[in-house]
Formats: structure tokens, sequence, C-alpha cells
DNA sequence: GGTTCTAACTTCCGA
DNA sequence: AGTTAGAACC
């Protein structure tokens, strides 16, 4: 028997009500992953449920990491068994592998991330209109995503409300959208919008498969259900046919992803959707003392069309969060990186403490200093493990081995390391691809003497991608791997690129590191560790993940200070918070500004970060900031003057520059030397 | 026809 | 600043 002792009154009532529609409403750090788990471990310890009929979706690895994790150290080993936590993605491409051939895709299709996505629509752009630079790819891109995210078909978005016949961006989506998706059912790709829009029609056209999934999944928990886009909502909708059983957790103060298509009104409109839905909310934060949880609050309240609620915790404290105005973002690196090292020399620690920016651009700075001053420190998110040049290479490598209808991965490889074979060579196959509908790699293979004199060349690439095959076929998959850079003598290749050692040698670490994670990966997986699951399980890799996921899950943090944006900071929580750049312009991003969106998503995101924060909380301020190479004034955030604070502000001027006679010499004051601290509230 | 170097160009919102 | 396209060179 679990007890539920251990909850509070609210969380015991969400964790006990089992049948029927319910949202529970969890505010940051109300104790939801704890709710939720609890939840999980009575289903099944208390009320016998099966592990089979339980789904608990949530929207990155670690959050799904994390919830399994919990249930096991609830439950045990043996009790966990059977029950599906996954991500939206990966379950969308778990329900794909088996079905994807009902939609005319074979089963070992490859998943094209931006990078790919951009270089067919750079192909098509040509095709469509010569006009040089007329369109841009990565806007095309994302419109053609966020019609994907609406469940927009190619041949349906000339007659839908999203088209404009004025926009000539919407004529070249309209050209686009149709090329790419034919392009991508043709190298047998799939985009990561698809794994979504894909199981979504899946269901559509066969009802009773959908019927089929629902009714093995009796019991589904939705985590960030703030998050949810509208193919999401589909998903959710088909999995709960043949019942209503469905718990969506979530907070629509902490919604803010909409710009890849998450619909707030999902969870606002909960009741809508759901009729006689149970509503809980989760007001009590466990997280953060009171005075951080007043300045989130009053952040927060001015947001209209919300959930009501007010979190309140029992923490009291003197330490109110603090607001520093400095000169320039290297004032600010120094400051902020001079504070941490008095925190270290005070024998603190530094993985309590993180860094949040609204921008990555930020966390240059910041790094140099941590790195002059030799603080150890990690940067969450930027670039992905798999967006590496080099790691890229030689996943196109395994793509090739795999699905040799990936052009994308076949072009890519062709020519690295160089091999003499160009452009004008590859036209040729491409046009007999064409012409025989058949895919880039059979041509080379069938009729190597259309290379013409590097008819050679061409045949010593098939052999090459033949023999490596093999490898995969006879040995482990790092040893594969291992014996495919050593033919393509990828090391070598890299010396010859970069003439600076050290560039080489961090590429080649990756590399290394490349061929660990298969290590690992065939260690941890044993023999159902295929090449097809190491492949996904690298492009499903996102950023909220750990770079060495597979370490194991020591509850301890390094000691090393975390640096990363405030969208990649959701969920996590420290005891000591930095909010950089908390300006006008950049929090509310000017993009936001500009495109008149209103600045509701920007204020969650401000409160956001605010609400990571355990015990201290500084926000910093810079007066200037290089924008495009100049340095130009810049404003507190409008978010942070409060009325309370707007005062505090007036009152603090007044005491450190009333003694200077020109508004010239204040600025030159607050320039030179202000890095004075300022409580943020009374 | 392939490779390599330079100049211009965009990009810096977030996954 | 890092990519990309074009030109010169091989």
């Amino acid at each position: 028997m679990i007890s539920l002792a251990g909850l509070n009154d609210k969380q015991r009532e969400a964790a006990e009500t089992i049948d029927g529609p319910v949202l529970i409403l969890a505010g940051a750090g109300s104790g939801k992953t704890r709710t939720l788990t609890y939840r999980i471990a009575h289903m099944v310890d208390n009320l016998h449920i099966p592990g089979k009929s339980i789904l608990a979706v949530s929207f990155t690895n670690k959050a799904a990491k994390e919830m399994k994790e919990r249930v096991i150290t609830l439950l045990g080993k043996q009790k966990s068994r059977g029950m599906t936590l996954a991500t939206f993605h990966s379950l969308g491409l778990k329900i794909l592998k088996k079905e994807i051939t009902h939609l005319g895709y074979h089963k070992n299709f490859s998943i094209y991330d931006q990078t790919d996505q951009l270089s067919i629509i750079r192909e098509g752009l040509r095709l469509y209109h010569d006009n040089k630079g007329a369109f841009k790819k990565e806007i095309i891109a994302s419109k053609i995503g966020k019609l994907k995210n609406e469940g927009i078909k190619p041949e349906d978005f000339a007659d839908s409300p999203f088209f404009d016949g004025e926009d000539p961006y919407d004529h070249a989506v309209n050209f686009m959208y149709e090329f790419y998706q034919d392009k991508l059912k043709f190298y047998n790709a799939i985009d990561f919008d698809d794994i979504l829009l894909l199981t979504v029609r899946l269901f559509d056209e066969n009802p009773e498969l959908a019927r089929e999934y629902s009714e093995q999944f009796r019991y589904i928990m939705v985590d960030e259900y703030q998050d949810t886009n509208p193919l999401q909502f589909r998903l959710i909708r088909h999995l709960t046919c043949a019942h209503d059983n469905l718990c969506v957790v979530g907070d629509d103060d902490q919604a803010i992803y909409s710009f890849r298509g998450a619909d707030i009104s999902n969870i606002i409109g909960f009741e809508r959707d759901y009729s006689r839905a149970k509503v809980v909310k989760l007001e009590q934060n466990y997280r953060s003392v009171s005075p951080i949880l007043k300045l989130a609050n009053s952040v927060i309240k001015e947001n209209k069309d919300r959930r009501d609620k007010t979190l309140w915790s029992d923490k009291p404290s003197d330490m109110k969060p603090i607001l520093w105005e400095l000169a320039d973002t290297d004032h600010e690196a120094e400051i902020v990186v001079e504070d941490i090292v008095s925190h270290q020399s005070k024998g603190g620690h530094l993985g309590d403490i993180a860094i949040l920016y609204r921008s990555n651009t930020q966390a240059a700075p910041i790094e140099e200093q941590l790195r002059l001053s030799q603080v150890p420190y990690t940067i969450i998110g930027g670039q992905k493990f798999y967006e590496k040049k080099e790691v890229k290479d030689i996943m196109a490598y395994l793509q090739v081995i795999r699905n040799p209808a990936d052009q994308m991965a076949l072009r890519r490889v062709l020519n690295v390391p160089s091999r003499g074979i160009g452009i004008r060579t590859l036209e040729k196959f491409l046009e007999e691809s064409e012409a025989h509908e058949i895919d880039l790699f059979s041509a080379m293979k069938k009729s190597p003497e259309l290379a013409g004199s590097r008819e050679e060349k061409i045949k010593n690439f098939v052999k090459l991608i033949e023999n490596t095959k093999n490898y995969f076929d006879k040995y482990s998959l790092s040893e594969a791997i291992t014996n495919l850079i050593e033919d393509l003598k990828y090391f070598e290749y890299i010396d010859k690129c970069y003439d600076q050692a050290k560039q080489a040698s961090r590429r080649k670490d990756d590399i290394h590191f490349f061929i660990e994670s298969a290590a690992r990966f065939t260690e941890n997986f044993k023999e159902s560790a295929t090449l097809s699951k190491f492949l996904e399980k690298l492009m499903l890799q996102d950023s909220q993940d750990s770079r060495d996921d597979d370490e194991e899950d020591d509850d301890v943090r390094k000691n090393e200070v975390t640096l990363m944006t405030l969208h990649s900071s959701k969920g996590l929580e420290f005891k000591q918070v930095y909010m950089i750049g908390v300006e006008e312009e950049l929090l509310p991003h000017k993009r936001t500004i500009i495109n008149n969106e209103g600045d509701a998503e920007e204020r969650r995101l401000c409160y956001v970060g605010i609400t990571r924060a355990q015990e201290k909380l500084i926000m910093t301020v810079c007066k200037e900031r290089k924008i495009y190479g100049n340095m130009l004034p810049r404003h507190r955030s409008r978010f942070i003057v409060t009325d309370d604070a707007k005062r505090f502000y007036q009152e603090q001027d007044r005491q450190n520059f009333g003694h200077l006679e020109s508004q010239e010499e204040v600025d030159k004051y607050k320039k030179d030397f202000f890095s004075g601290l300022m409580n943020l509230l009374d």
C-alpha cells in the first residue's frame, strides 16, 4: 500500500481522482511531479491498475526520465513495469514505427532536422523563383511548421483561413509546402513536426487504430499541458476516444512556447473540451522564499486572461530580490562572476547557481569572464550534440546505410572527406534517379559509368557504403562506427580542415564522445541496441537533456555554474539565480514589440525566471549594450518597474546621486561606478 | 571538373 | 561571426 499522507490536501485530491477528466493547475514549485508520481503509484499499488494501461506524456526527455525514476523509487522496479512514460515525440515515433506503412512510408524512414529542412527549401526556392533572396528559407520553414502544427495539408492551404492571397510569401509557401512534403516522402524521411502530424493523420484515417490505442491506454496523464499545440491536442483526443480518463497538469502562467504553436486556450478552456472536468489548484509553493514569490506574483498579476491563482510559501526570508544596474555587458559579466567567486570562497556550492538570460548571445561575455576567473560552468542548450558538423557527418553515413533513399544524408556524405566527387557528377546521378524514380544510391550502384572518368571513384564510394553495412551486421555499434571512421580516415580529414590544433582536437573529442555514447547505448539496451534505435535517440535528444545523459543519475549537481536561457530553465530550480539583461527590448524582446504581439508571453517568461530561484534572486540591467556593433542606451524592463519598485528606484537614485549637479554627471557617475544594490520590493 | 580562397551576406528570440 | 556563393586556381 502506498500512503498519500505525504501530500497536502490539494495534492492528495489530485492524486486520488483517477476516473474522468482532471485539470491540475499547478503553480511553479507546487510539487507537481510529486503529485503525479504519487498518483501513478496510487493507481498501481492501491487500485491495481495494470501498468500497461497507464500513459504519461511530457515535453522533454528529462522530465519523462525524472518521472520514471521517482515512480520507481515509490513502487520499486518490479511494479513499475509496463507503463509508458514518454514525450509526445517519442510516443508518436513509437506508434509510427509500427504503423507508418499505412501512410506509404517505409519503416526505415529518416528523421530530418532543421538543416535538412532548409536545404530542401533552398532547392525548392530555386525552382519556384530565381529572385535572389526574395524569400527567406527560414521564414518559409517556420510557416510550413506552423501549418503542420495546425494540421493543414499542403493541398488545403490555399483554401484555408491561414492563406492570405495578398501575401507573396503565402503563394511561395503554397508551392514550397507541397514540394517539401513530396521530397521528404521521396527520401523516405519525416521531419519533427511530421512525427506528430503523421501520427494524427494515421488516427484520422484509421479510427479503429485510434480506438485500439485508446483502449490500451485507459489512464492518460499529460504534463505541461499549457504548452500543447493543436496537433498534440488532437493526438490526445484520439487517445481518449474510448474513455475520458485524462489528467492534465500545467500552469497557464508558464506558457512560453506559442512560437512553436502551443495554444494556451487548451488549458484555459479545458472544461470546454472535457465537460465534467474536475479542477484542482495547487498554490502552495515549496520552492522559493516568500519575498521571491511576492515579486513573482506582482509581475504575473498584470496579465489578463489567466486562471487566477496566487502562490504562497511558508518560507520567510530577509533576503529580498536584488537589482543591479551596470554599465554594459562586460561590467555585468564582471560583477556577476565576482559575486559568484565570493560565494564560492565562502564555501558555497557552484551547482546551486544558475545564470539565466533571454537570448543565447548574452552568454558569451559571461562565459569569457567565468573562464578568466577559472569558475567551472556548463551551458545548457545552444548547439545540440548531433548538430555539430563532425557528428552530423558520421551520422549521415549511418543514415545512408539505414535508409539509402535518404538523399540529404547521401549528398552530405558524398564528398566528405573529399574524394573527388563534385556537383557535376552528383547532378548526373540526380537526373538518373529522377528519370527512373529510383533513389540516388541505387542510381550510383546501378550505373557508375555515368560518372565518366570518375567511374572508379563512384564505385569505391558504393563499395565503402556496402562495406560499412557489413560492419553493422558483424560488429557492435561502437565497433562498426570506429571501423567506419578509420576507413574514412576521418581524423586525418579533421586535421586537414582545421589548422588550429585546438579546434581539431575538440572535434576529435566529439567523435570519441560519439563512439562512447554508442558503446554505452549497446551496454544499456543489449541486443535491442540497433542502429535505428541509436539514431532515433540522438535525433530526439532535446536541449533539456544533459550532454552526458547516460551518466548515472546522481541527484547531486556537479560543482559547476549553470548557464541557460529562460526558456530552458522551465521546470528547474536553483538556490541562487542571476537573471541577466532584464531590459526593455530584451525582456520583452524587441521582436515581440515590433510584431505588436503584446507582452503577455514575455511577462510569463520573466515569471518563469523569477520562480526558478529558491533563496536568492539577482537581476541585472545594463545601461548600454552593443547592438549590431554600436553601443545603445538600455532601460529597465517594464516587468520589474512595478509601482512599488518605481518609487524605490527614485528614492535610491536620489540618495546615490543627489549630490551631483547635472543629469550628465549623474549618468557618467552611474556608468563608471554604479554597481549599487537595490532591493526590489518595499 | 574539382578544390580552395575571398568577399559579401545575414544574423541575434525562444525548442 | 559564421555561413555561402562566386571566382580564381589546379
